[in-house]
DNA sequence: ATTAAAATTGATTATTATTATCAATTAGAA
DNA sequence: TTCTAATTGATAATAATAATCAATTTTAAT
């Protein structure tokens, strides 16, 4: 597990910087959904319905359409990583530091994840791009595989977002 | 390049097996889907649009929703694999042999997709997913870049599917 | 503190990819 | 040939995301 025990002041720097930068304003919104998301969705994968939800409890006032917009603002910002896993919804996830390229594994029984990094494989992956004249941005990559849990059968159940 | 001579002729045999051991049926739409695959897309990834509208030109009564039925059929019997580069369309790549897991290094600029497999990279993966317990069904690597064509300014017309 | 311009919000509608429906047709076994 | 089940094509339904727009809020300038 990455940890960082200063991931939300910091993410939160990052956020008003962008924000000065590009003339956007600070709102009460913001604020809540910045909050809900660093306060209880680092390390996992939520859904832009499902922190609508969550959301809707403590401020029923905002709306769908605002959750939408604010991850897409955190992404642009650098402070969040858009997710597709091939259910045909994004997941967002909070960016621990700059720099935090991580990967998943994904069980495909209960869709349990455990993230990892690996230097060597990224290097690698440098180098065989840069063989082929390319310069890297960035990549992705995802491991597809049975959990410990679901060994036998398939039958392991598990939800990352239930607390 | 990774070549295969007799793609067709093999895949054409597994896809029958996997009609027959489900009880569906062949059709004069799906063997023209099939050519229309084999023939002009190996080694490309097509979207259903595109693909559509390519048949259309020889077989205009074939409906777009065969379309994406028999592609689907075609990924459920393993000749075909589908890919999403985070467009918000599916892709549809002939798989060449069994077994044939490759990845793809995709060009931020211009879409341009080279293709690549590496043995060291895909057994360090295993590692790490056995390290976490889990054993690997499959993996998928993407890695975004800027393409050769594209080094000073991202200004490289290409497009994969241009006969 | 007031004001004015620009950005944001919430509600709703539009868009887009994909899936489901269903009557008519077709394939394949008997 | 005949019967049954699968398939097709046209179209409607779904579902995720993006666009629209009047009303509101933020921020910088006064």
């Amino acid at each position: 597990m990455i940890t960082n025990i200063n991931i939300k002041p910091e993410r939160k720097k990052k956020l008003n910087e962008f924000l000065s930068q590009k003339k956007l304003k600070s709102t009460k919104q913001r604020d809540v959904i910045f909050n809900e998301f660093f306060d209880n969705y680092v390390g996992k994968h939520i859904t832009i319905e499902d922190l609508y939800e969550k959301i809707k409890k403590n401020n029923p006032r905002i709306g769908y359409a605002t959750i939408y917009r604010t991850l897409k603002l955190f992404k642009e910002s650098g402070i969040a990583s858009e997710r597709n896993f091939g259910d045909g919804r994004a997941r967002y996830e909070p960016v621990r530091y700059d720099g935090d390229t991580h990967h998943h594994i994904i069980c495909k029984d209960c869709s349990r994840i455990v993230e990892f990094s690996n230097n060597h494989i990224e290097s690698c992956l440098k180098q065989v791009a840069k063989l082929n004249g390319f310069s890297v941005e960035n990549y992705k990559i995802e491991v597809y595989a049975s959990c410990p849990l679901s060994k036998n059968g398939g039958n392991c159940e598990y939800n990352e977002n239930a607390s």
